[in-house]
DNA sequence: GCGGCACCGCAAGAAGTAATGCAATGGAAA
DNA sequence: TTTCCATTGCATTACTTCTTGCGGTGCCGC
């Protein structure tokens, strides 16, 4: 088949070579999947010629007027388009050879930015403004907040309780506090907010803590990958991030990333009192007296 | 069906209300759906199931189990989420004025993502394969690590002892046992390796600590930004990098993909001691008869 | 260690989608 | 006007995709 020696780069292409011989209803069918793309690629041939007011048998033979072997396969033609076309949309297929070829002549380094770099773009697909929006929120209209992590995501959960303390959002860290926990559940209630992490393993601590939470009225955030998505009861807000590729990725990159943007997107919903607060803290470091030391 | 009045507008929602009754088959299909959402929602289910590497039927499954009547509506329900929310994949143009629009009522997750690609970009041309290699190599002939950060840096610095410590390293994260401090530093001698972790402004404790390092004839290693990288006197090895952005960019994203870079490529050098460690550890975890909610 | 339970893969059957032979319509040339 | 040809729609056939009952397997609690 030639075909494949000159396969037309663009929907367009396609149609100007062989604008000669398109007929009637082959023009409708383009011009609707023109006109949506995204949908001409998604839907069968039935859906797209009902849309055009053509009968399938039409689809039929514009694919095999185009040169295809069928519709499925113009349709996998379309598909191609928009995913290549898209810009950040590689096939994942392409991505890793990528990776697989610098990997091999660059270092340890260099492969691990690209599997930083790539699971961030992950993200953009994985988690939307408004679940962003709505950790904010809760935060914002909370009273105090517990963050909750072992393993990797205690590091990552201290990080959070002093980012927040500063942002002036009365925040502990629970893992650091283990030996308080009891004392510091006990006071649980509604108004406070219990943030969770947990990463390829969900600590039975987590379900315990969660369980207690319900039992208080406490609203519950869980910031976790799907291997630990199962959390029962559900939580008020679950933000749950793709593991990555296959590989045991150990990195916090990602969901300290999403922490990042929860936590200056706080700043832009609560009239000033975030930033109140880091000026604050700035101030009081700068003339508290405190040796220097210590801070 | 009453799902049609709650119908979660992403699938991450979707998710997260569910998350108690995923399976391992539903998470690999969920996994591979989350990483490249276009592709799942054009492909049908017995494309995404191989990608998962599942059978097809847990396809099925899955979307019975979100509450669909079947695999078709499931897609049907991912298509309508991309074509009407994401925009992610219109032509290019039209994305970036989507990115535009976002990014000016407040996206904030994108431009975080964004920076922090930025961010990591940089290092390419900042660090080299080498100056990884001089940390992997100085921590592999070491006894004993310990680790030091204050501020954000504490974070850091207590999960780099973490890995470390499952590496086969014994490492400590001084930051914690601030109260113990003077105590650990006593002993510090030859062999020892003290690694710093500087941004935004050194403590007046770092350069103590080098100090007494270098009196005791203990190896430091330092990981700073430009800020803090004046350390005296010089660490045996640095590792100097921009942060991001001139904004106040509070992350440790950079920081860390260049520590876990460095925890990677000791494993490569260090003949199978960190793989044979943290095979251990797993072993241990796995049947030392401690509650599983200590672990 | 032994039942009970949930999950997975398999394979047969059901449903839906695509392809093709055939007839009807409409237009152009003889 | 008649004939021929291209194109469309319909209906049937062929194929792909989806669904579902069944048996094997691993895990947890007893």
């Amino acid at each position: 088949m030639e075909r494949q020696s000159e396969i037309p780069q663009l929907l367009g292409d396609l149609i100007s070579r062989n604008s000669t011989k398109l007929t009637e209803a082959d023009t409708r069918l383009l011009d609707v999947m023109m006109q949506d793309p995204i949908r001409a690629a998604m839907e069968n041939g039935k859906a797209v010629s009902f849309r055009a007011g053509v009968h399938p048998a039409s689809a039929v033979r514009l694919a095999r007027r185009l040169g295809f072997k069928g519709y499925p396969e113009f349709r996998t033609f379309l598909q191609a388009n928009l995913i290549e076309g898209g810009g950040d949309f590689e096939s994942p297929a392409a991505r890793m050879a990528a990776r697989l070829v610098r990997a091999e002549d660059g270092g340890v380094l260099s492969s691990v930015l690209d599997s930083e770099i790539a699971a961030l773009q992950q993200v953009r697909n994985a988690v939307s403004d408004a679940d962003v929006r709505g950790f904010s929120e809760v935060l914002r209209d909370c009273r105090r907040v517990f963050v909750f992590g072992r393993g990797h995501s205690a590091a990552l959960a201290s990080l959070i309780a002093l980012r927040l303390n500063r942002s002036g959002y009365p925040a502990v860290d629970l893992a650091s506090q283990m030996h308080l926990i009891a004392e510091a559940l006990a006071t649980l209630g509604p108004g406070d907010v219990v943030w969770l992490l947990a990463f390829r393993k969900a600590s039975p601590l987590i379900h315990q803590i969660r369980k207690i939470a319900a039992e208080r009225g406490a609203k519950v955030l869980a910031l976790t990958d799907l291997l630990s998505a199962r959390i029962d009861p559900a939580p008020d807000r679950q933000i749950s991030v793709s593991r990555g590729e296959a590989g045991e990725s150990q990195s916090l990159v990602v969901p300290m990333t999403i922490a990042n943007a929860v936590i200056l997107d706080l700043a832009a919903i609560d009239d000033g009192r975030s930033l109140r607060a880091l000026s604050g803290f700035k101030a009081f470091r700068a003339d508290c007296g405190l040796s220097p030391v210590i801070l």
